[in-house]
DNA sequence: GAGTTTCCTTGACCAAGGTCAATTTTAGGC
DNA sequence: GCCTAAAATTGACCTTGGTCAAGGAAACTC
């Protein structure tokens, strides 16, 4: 799959000039795992595009506890809602693993938005999407526990119309599973063999195998609000 | 303080045109508590206005429990989401206490968003506000123990650049606080009284005052990753 | 103002997940 | 392949918040 700006779903209603604009501005870079691109309460100048690899968003609190808010792959934008406040980034973004990054200027972005009511429906969609996606995290937090949670992420992982046996392997390290969905990486390290007990998973490694999604299914979402297949999946494509 | 549809910030730059046909198409209702206006999943076709009162807004998973979305206060609108997507409401709504409602079609909106740019630009900004408020809401939760949760609650409550005495009131049930903070009504209970014995805030019923924020300050804000005063609030005014 | 209902608090107990420490396993570098 | 560092697992223990049950306080009805 080719991630390239042209490309993704909140830019299709984009004409050539703005891509040619953005293009002549932007900024392609490889940065180590670890790297810190920008972090939270710095100015927002720019907004990021992810041409292959993975990035962390995080917060961290006073007393040094850290959030994740959420781990990116290619074909991915970051960094661009600061436009609509106080033009300061709302979390810290860090390199997870060797990631090639396009940086561009917010201030094309916002010009464009401003001017191209398409472009400002497309956000407007974009934005509503990710919103039901924060609420079902607010309710997977409280209502699923460890081991749910984690069935829940592996069958986001899956292709969910698929009826036969089954393979997904996972696309980061195990901690950094357990960071994102809001775990230590001991209690997921034990959740996942109580979900192993619990739906007859097999867990080889990063990869986790099963003879149908139908055990996991049974075992997670009875403790969503919503029906599986995820909705918000199937609109995300 | 009075609430009209023409007042809210989200409106600001619409015409009298817009307003005319909205209201020419709103009905309004008061409704007892209880009253459920709508649930999760029912198709999408208006959008409501809360003239007085409070609404809950929630999710029920399949085997019963309930997470509590937002609980919305007069001057606010919801529903009106649903247009980006597949119009249907992704939350049920739930009267909390006697509330004047002002129902209004998701298609006047919608039109309007369509063809009014301005309009789409604020949506942006109330939507990216939102956004950060979940996203804090999220770190909250896995970071702030009860009692931190409580405290900022209370501090959110509060006109926060007072420097003296102050005394806040609860706006609804304890039993409904403790929903919205995702604990149990015992819990709260018992949380409040540890916060009480940490911080020195004196709790008379429904009401609590203390000398000064300061106590609460320190207690609550280590846990997050935001300043004191909250940002986001003075943003909403 | 008595009685009922709802809300709130408290106690005893339990379960889930966090913490700390010790191994074991895996992945890279040379 | 060997060595090292990082990642993952496991055990023992502890803290937090949930559950169930009982009692008390406040609010509403008549």
């Amino acid at each position: 799959m080719d991630h390239s700006l042209r490309h993704i779903a909140l830019f299709k209603a984009c004409e050539k000039d703005f891509f040619e604009k953005l293009e002549s501005h932007a900024q392609t870079q490889t940065h180590p795992k670890g790297k810190v691109l920008f972090v939270h309460g710095d100015a927002a100048e720019r907004f990021y595009f992810i041409k292959s690899g993975w990035v962390k968003l995080f917060r961290e609190t006073l007393d040094g506890a850290q959030a994740v808010v959420d781990i990116l792959p290619a074909g991915h934008i970051f960094g661009e809602t600061s436009i609509f406040e106080d033009d300061l980034y709302p979390y810290s973004a860090e390199i997870v693993e060797p990631t090639e990054i396009i940086s561009l200027p917010l201030s094309d972005l916002k010009t464009e938005i401003e001017n191209n009511n398409k472009l400002a429906l497309a956000m407007l969609s974009s934005m509503a999407r990710y919103r039901r996606q924060q609420d079902k995290e607010i309710e997977h937090r409280s209502l699923q526990n460890a081991s749910q949670r984690i069935g829940c992420f592996l069958l986001r992982l899956a292709r969910q119309n698929e009826t036969g046996a089954v393979s997904i392997h996972l696309p980061y390290d195990k901690t950094l599973v357990a960071s994102r969905l809001g775990m230590q990486p001991e209690t997921f390290s034990r959740a996942l063999a109580k979900l192993r007990d619990k739906t007859g998973i097999r867990i080889k490694g990063a990869t986790i195998e099963m003879d149908s999604l139908d055990q996991l299914v049974s075992y997670s979402c009875a403790a969503c609000s919503s029906e599986f297949p995820c909705k918000d999946l199937q609109a995300a494509e």
